[in-house]
RNA sequence: GCCCCAGUAGCUCAGCGGAUAGAGCAGCUGCCUUCUAAGCAGCUGGCCCCAGGUUCGAUUCCUGGCUGGGGCGCCA
């Protein structure tokens, strides 16, 4: 059974009873010799294109025709006529070839108006996860400098779908993975020590595969005010450590700040090098040395992937003896699974990391961990366009546009629904000169622009008592429309959460928003006529109730409600 | 050469094997004396890349092409 928290409404339900309920007419028409026997499938409930065939539809008896040796329409009458009572459905209608549309009936359509408000903030959540630990890792960018624009499409899927996934009956964790380890940051200390060595006015030459931009030039000397010469004094290795380890502190600091400035918080920053210093990454190459999974060879340990499937066996440590990425990544993920204890995890990766995934199906395996319980999501890179002309992206060269001077034009709202509006495995387009110009006319605004029309639809009418309006009397279609739409959160979030796909809640958005345009068009909802007010109650109360929806929508999506615009 | 993703309206993109394929932007035409015109209504715009296959039914699934992007490091 659900936890109480996370238990279905109604709402939700009406696919399933009606899955249920077409089953069992099946089966009663067999059982009356009416259709011949056989195996029932699982029904297919799908919602109709046109809005004149009802809110719901089933094609299952086009499916049946050749099990039954019938024609389509005759298994659909025959189900039709034995199909259980049904409080939500009014009526239900055969249509050629062989389709059975279902409308909701209008009397319980005004009551979820009810049961929405009654429900408030959980309204919307789905019990897809039931309670399971799950852990949403994304950005994890390199502490090497600012966050960069090719950050901000991974941090927008990434928390959105944390958001999702915990409105989808899953317990979430977001997690920021720091690689404060590795051959990188070696690059970046030696970049790091040389461009502070420079602010302090001696020789030093940043090395070739270091980082060249001008963000390390200011660090140095950030550093250099903030240390005085006392770098200087210590031996070599040490000062690497050192500046590094304030270096990336430092960074860390501003990739914190530029995420929570899109709204973004994490509940754990986890350190690559605590895997070292722990001993975690020790205890993982004995267990996987203990089960045949390692072997020796031109002076470096190997992962034997190949043994378990894989095209190729991969480097885990090197031959000068340093553990590589996929080494690290070994230690993490058993952390995350067998230490943390997660029962699915989910990375959010860029697609130039789509060779890396492979071989961590393998990993899992050699653990004795079911691959499926990593999820990972691998995004399609972000063309980047000003001024109509491509912009490359490369920390090294320092040639790059941060997060954040995106983020101070655009603005959060926009940037989130842009970056979100895709599918992750479509690769998108950012022209952030058009997003700039086109702000007035962007989505973004259409959809809160329904969110403050309704505040003030509420601030206008004052302390009128809404609370008693008679739900019943919202029977004109663009309140019905507008109702229709508001029940569909639920299933959307349980979709979102399937497919691990968020960027379906900016259609919903649009559409919710749509409808309500709509009804403000064709409803007044506050009236001055005597005779109207008890219409002016009930149409107050099905506003708040849309307000409440598409606040829940916007702030799934990690987008601001505003009350004013 | 092999692997992954995409190819749908002028542009950017949705579309869970089903009915007459959608939205935004761009273009054109109307609508503000009462709750926000950042809105509404309408028009224009399509060999769903191509060729086969599976299916009662394919934009959707499979195979093979073509085009674009990404990968195939003892980088991450």
């Amino acid at each position: 059974m659900a936890k109480p928290g996370w238990s279905c409404n109604s709402v939700q339900m009406t696919d399933a009873l009606l899955r249920d309920a077409i089953a069992k007419a099946l089966k009663r028409a067999q059982r009356q010799g009416e259709l011949p026997a056989f195996d029932i499938p699982e029904i297919p409930v799908e919602r109709p294109k046109q809005a004149e065939m009802g809110d719901w539809a089933t094609p299952v008896c086009m499916q049946l025709a050749r099990l039954a040796r019938m024609a389509p329409i005759k298994i659909a009458e025959a189900m039709v006529k034995r199909l259980p009572e049904l409080s939500f459905i009014s009526r239900v209608q055969v249509a050629p070839p062989g389709f059975v549309n279902f409308a909701l009936d209008e009397g319980w359509l005004c009551r979820q108006v009810e049961t929405i408000l009654a429900e408030g903030e959980r309204f919307g959540l789905a019990d897809v996860g039931q309670g399971q630990r799950m852990q949403v890792e994304y950005v994890s960018a390199n502490p090497t400098g600012p966050l960069h624009m090719g950050s901000a499409r991974n941090a927008v899927l990434g928390d959105a779908l944390a958001n999702v996934l915990s409105n989808a009956g899953y317990r979430v964790q977001r997690e920021y993975y720091v690689n404060d380890a590795g051959s990188r940051m070696r690059a970046f200390q030696e970049t790091l020590l040389a461009r502070y060595r420079q602010a302090l006015g001696h020789e030093a030459q940043v090395p070739e595969d270091g980082y060249h931009g001008p963000y390390m030039v200011e660090l140095g000397a950030e550093l250099a005010q903030r240390c005085g010469t006392s770098l200087l004094e210590m031996p070599a290795d040490q000062a690497l450590l050192e500046i590094g380890r304030l270096g990336v502190a430092q960074v860390v600091d501003g990739a914190r700040s530029d995420l929570a400035a899109m709204g973004i918080v994490y509940d754990l920053w986890f350190s690559e090098q605590t895997l070292y210093d722990q001993g975690q990454f020790e205890a993982i190459m004995s267990i996987l040395r203990q089960g045949g999974h390692l072997d020796l060879h031109d002076g470096a340990v190997w992962f034997k992937a190949t043994a378990l499937g894989g095209e190729k066996d991969e480097v885990v440590v090197r031959s000068d003896g340093t553990p590589g990425y996929f080494a690290s990544d070994i230690a993490y993920h058993y952390n995350k699974f067998s230490e943390r204890g997660f029962d699915r995890v989910i990375d959010v990766w860029g697609a130039d990391h789509q060779g890396h995934v492979p071989r961590m199906r393998y990993m899992m395996q050699a653990l004795g961990l079911d691959p499926r319980r990593l999820g990972i999501i691998l995004y399609q890179l972000v063309t980047l366009k000003r001024g109509g002309e491509v912009v490359r992206l490369s920390k090294r060269t320092g040639d790059m546009i941060t997060l954040r001077e995106v983020l101070d034009e655009v603005g959060a709202d926009a940037m989130r629904y842009f970056l979100l509006s895709r599918s992750a495995d479509s690769q998108m387009e950012f022209d952030i000169d058009l997003a700039k110009e086109q702000s007035d006319e962007n989505p973004v605004y259409y959809i809160q622009y329904a969110h403050a029309r309704i505040c003030s639809i509420l601030r206008h009418a004052g302390d009128a008592p809404h609370k008693d309006g008679d739900v019943m009397l919202l029977t004109h279609p663009a309140e019905q429309g507008l109702i229709r739409q508001m029940l569909r959160l639920p299933e959307v979030v349980r979709l979102a959460a399937e497919q691990l796909a968020p960027h379906h809640l900016t259609y919903y958005a649009y559409d919710l928003a749509a409808a309500f345009h709509a009804f403000y068009r064709d409803c007044r909802v506050v009236s001055s006529e005597a005779e109207e007010q008890d219409l002016t109650l009930a149409r107050l109360k099905l506003v708040d109730a849309a307000r409440l929806v598409l606040r829940r929508t916007l702030r799934i999506m990690g987008m601001s409600a505003p009350e004013v615009m």
